[in-house]
DNA sequence: TAGGATGACTACTGGCGAGTATGATCCTAT
DNA sequence: ATAGGATCATACTCGCCAGTAGTCATCCTA
């Protein structure tokens, strides 16, 4: 052990978002609801309750005056460090699996001890909740890409897929698809559930838009969306084994057999 | 550092004290490593000590008459409860998940007591490798069926698909897709991994043959095959919430949405 | 009918790991 | 320069659970 304080190198960039801190445990291991309203759900899905809406996004919003000027420069360091955490966590979890890892070794990697974690984190389920948020996070700026292009819907959805390979080849997407419910408390479970759903829903309405605009052969758009996504969160199985394609020359990949399908086309295309 | 595995009862570091202890019981049927030497391992790969070697798969035999001079009738008892306790692990993994089910459980369910349970299996670890093996299995009868089948590859691959989907939809097939690999030993690991591959290489196959025959569209087989799989795969995660199609249904669903693609075709068909 | 094989139970151990109590140290404001 | 909060470490508690020891009960075979 080295006494020595070598202090965590905490890279990345800091998102200025102001956390009411609710350190103090004793209720709902998710923290209360801050600026969400405002930013609105991006997709039809509605948000479940309770839920702190992560960072902002794209939406580059100034929080400004805050009261507690005093300490801003602090509050943003914590949130620096809030995030590594986080990605620490998912990539031990990554790598030795949920249960595998302790918080010890999420602490180890990042040079500090448990105490630590836990003055950023409530608990370990919540570390793996912040992961999976991370990864949804993601995938909808995919859609909020997509919703403003002017292409057939189709087309929309590849974006939309691309995004979404990409979110699973990283790790955050190993986080999204092995939750498991059991492993969370029927709060966080729920949540996650409401997220899955709203994904889920927004590539539906993809199909069912492309179906109406001819862009996409008739089909059942529930199945149809199930078929695609299944495919892509298969991704985060073995992208770790193989890394020998990129997350788009996958996209694309996947991408070209959706489009195409098994049985043979009169007119062959790209 | 030393990669951890879950619970596992030997610690990195040597203790060398209760080494002496582990062995020399009175040499129990099961656990005997030295009956595993002899036995040698069915597959190519050397067996991890204590692990049945499981259905020879496409050779299609039963193990073989044992030259155990017990009657042979127990020795059936015995099977039929030893598949019972799989078959119990697979229920309470599949609802609890692999880490929060304690033999314990599996014990109360079967209403015996735990050390019951170690009488027909060596650990917990081997319970889910069994289980892998026992989805395998089905798999494998899929692809035998299909073999013999006299019509083009792209049908042939439906039937498989099919059986497949069956699979997924059965509680094996949650435990099949939910290993991690660092729940397992190397040994167990690397057997899995194998079969996965013997799976993934048959539907390129079929694939290939399909191409070959006219009856799939031209594509490259290992994403196509990754595509295939990924959507069957992640039935295992939603299927039990939601049942309101049967496998087969799920399985015709899914194979019109891949026959099909997303383009629009100009020959619209069933 | 003895003796081994088989099957099952009670009652443990041993260690891991989540989470905490407590207090030292540093930072910032007054 | 000092109070009070922020940050992090040492050193625990405590429950769970895989796996074992030792012991019976029963059945088959010689």
């Amino acid at each position: 052990m080295t006494t020595r304080r070598a202090r965590a190198p905490v890279t990345g960039k800091a998102k200025t978002r102001v956390d009411a801190r609710t350190r103090s445990n004793g209720g709902s291991p998710v923290n209360g609801r801050a600026a969400a309203a405002d930013a609105k759900s991006v997709l039809d899905g509605d948000v479940a309750p309770g839920v702190r809406t992560p960072a902002p996004g794209l939406a580059g919003d100034r929080p400004p005056p805050s009261p507690w000027r005093a300490s801003r420069e602090r509050q943003r360091d914590r949130e620096v460090k809030r995030e590594a955490v986080i990605r620490a966590a998912a990539h031990a979890f990554n790598h030795k699996g949920y249960h595998n890892t302790s918080l010890d070794d999420i602490a180890a990697a990042l040079e500090v001890t448990k105490p630590t974690v836990y003055y950023y984190v409530t608990n370990k389920e919540q570390l793996l909740f912040e992961c999976f948020v991370a990864g949804v996070e993601q995938i909808r700026a995919g859609f909020r890409e997509a919703r403003d292009m002017e292409i057939p819907a189709r087309e929309r959805l590849h974006a939309v897929l691309r995004h979404y390979a990409k979110t699973m080849a990283s790790e955050f997407g190993w986080c999204m698809v092995r939750v498991e419910e059991q492993d969370l408390s029927p709060d966080m479970s729920s949540h996650i559930k409401a997220m899955k759903s709203e994904i889920d829903q927004g590539i539906r309405r993809l199909i069912r838009e492309g179906v109406q605009d001819g862009s996409i052969h008739p089909c059942d758009p529930k199945m149809t969306a199930f078929a695609l996504a299944g495919s892509l969160n298969w991704i985060a199985h073995w992208y770790r084994e193989n890394r020998s394609m990129s997350a788009a020359e996958i996209a694309d990949a996947f991408i070209t057999v959706f489009d195409n399908g098994l049985q043979p086309r009169r007119s062959a295309r790209s």
